[in-house]
DNA sequence: CAGAATCCATGAGGATACTG
DNA sequence: CAGTATCCTCATGGATTCTG
């Protein structure tokens, strides 16, 4: 009874509908839907930004939490992270090509969210 | 200095860069992005699914966070709930066509991951 | 079969202070 | 400025039991 996926590259990765636990794209997908992994991908898809750029846009997150996100996210290839040896210090943030191309995924679904919210938190 | 934004609707929702913590938008980001919620939503995007289905495919998700997520993802308008008064009884999920909307832009995402995460892991 | 109810552990995440 | 370090809280979420 297969009506969506029928066309996708899903039903060839995953055969019989089943979204296997150990995969590891359940690592990678935490990472990327984490509370503010998808900000700060997104924040950084506007562009390179320095760590108090990040902060400010990603409105809301912590020091702690920006520091943990920004370190994984560059663990697992998506973000760049440049330092200036200067006094005092200036750190540069920015997508990797394989964060680039998770981004372009990231974008529609973040807009489409924005673009709907209202709508949803009307249905509640 | 925006580079990436600049041709998308979100250029145009927060023109300033900021992601505000105060919109609603957070809200369903949080629902749709968390743990359970990706993989429920994908999973019915294969077309519409018993309580079982749904168990079973989400693999490794407790009977505790299928229905909670089932229900604030159902609040939110995007999974219909259709209960048979039967004995045993049967209930049926399926997207809405706001689900369905969602699903669209939540598909590529997760195939993208799904094809890339030996890459990314192998980063670390 | 499809849940609800209860208990409990862990870790995600916040607040604050400090530093090269 | 760009972080670390520490402490602490609360909510996510697992395991188990019960039921219409």
């Amino acid at each position: 009874m297969r009506t969506t996926w029928g066309d996708t590259e899903l039903a060839r990765i995953y055969p019989n509908g089943v979204l296997p636990s150990a995969c590891p794209s359940r690592v990678v997908l935490d990472h990327v839907t984490s509370k503010w992994g998808v900000l700060v991908l997104v924040s950084l898809a506007d562009g390179p930004q320095r760590w108090s750029d990040v902060r400010r846009r990603a409105e809301g997150i912590s020091e702690k939490m920006l520091a943990q996100t920004l370190r994984t996210l560059q663990q697992d290839g998506f973000v760049h992270r440049e330092a200036q040896p200067t006094v005092p210090p200036r750190v540069d943030y920015s997508l990797t090509p394989l964060g680039e191309e998770l981004a372009a995924r990231l974008l529609p679904l973040v807009e489409w969210v924005a673009e709907h919210a209202d709508e949803v938190v009307g249905n509640r």
